[in-house]
DNA sequence: AACACGATTTCG
DNA sequence: GAAATCGTGTTT
């Protein structure tokens, strides 16, 4: 049974979303019907053109505009010339917004766990409402969490470096 | 066309 | 502490 999230979960704010999808499960279906999931257990918000630490605040390009559009989209992107990021877009049409998908209770770390899962460029886009190989599914309340500074972004400078919008489930429950 | 650098990970 | 490694955005 498919129990996933609509479209309407993702249109929130990406503040109400992010430590939202703690605990929930990543599903993964392969071309045979297999499925894989995994439990989110981190994540880190990247909020609208002010953001100095969203991508989105450079502007519209072809590598952020995906964030540019409704929620529940994912916005893939390659770093450090070997690690593919996975982010789930937020937020009406227009709002730019995305969730790093930081770590899962079976590969802690962005980079890490898009290698497990097999993500990469080809999912840029793909809509979680509708894709045959890859959404999410509620699996239960939110579990106790923290929140603290985003990662890797310092950067970005006051105030935004200092946002306690990096979301971290604290007891596997 | 060339350059600088990054929402990371791994090894020493 | 530093290398690995390349797409993207910016500058020339």
């Amino acid at each position: 049974m498919n129990r996933r999230y609509k479209r309407e979960f993702y249109l929130d704010d990406v503040l109400q979303v992010a430590p939202a999808l703690l605990g929930q499960h990543l599903v993964r279906q392969q071309p045979d019907g297999t499925r894989s999931v995994y439990t989110i257990t981190e994540t880190e918000a990247y909020r609208g053109e002010d953001d100095l630490a969203c991508h989105a605040s450079r502007g519209r390009t072809r590598r952020t505009e995906v964030m540019f559009r409704e929620g529940g989209l994912l916005y893939i992107y390659f770093i450090y010339g070997m690690y593919w990021m996975m982010n789930v877009v937020t937020g009406a049409t227009g709002t730019p917004q995305a969730v790093l998908i930081r770590g899962l209770r079976e590969a802690s770390g962005p980079g890490r766990l898009t290698r497990l899962i097999g993500m990469d460029g080809s999912y840029y886009g793909e809509d979680l409402v509708t894709s045959s190989r890859i959404w999410i599914e509620p699996a239960g309340n939110t579990p106790p969490f923290k929140a603290g500074p985003r990662v890797g972004i310092d950067y970005a400078g006051d105030p935004w470096k200092e946002k306690p919008w990096r979301f971290l489930v604290t007891d596997e429950g």
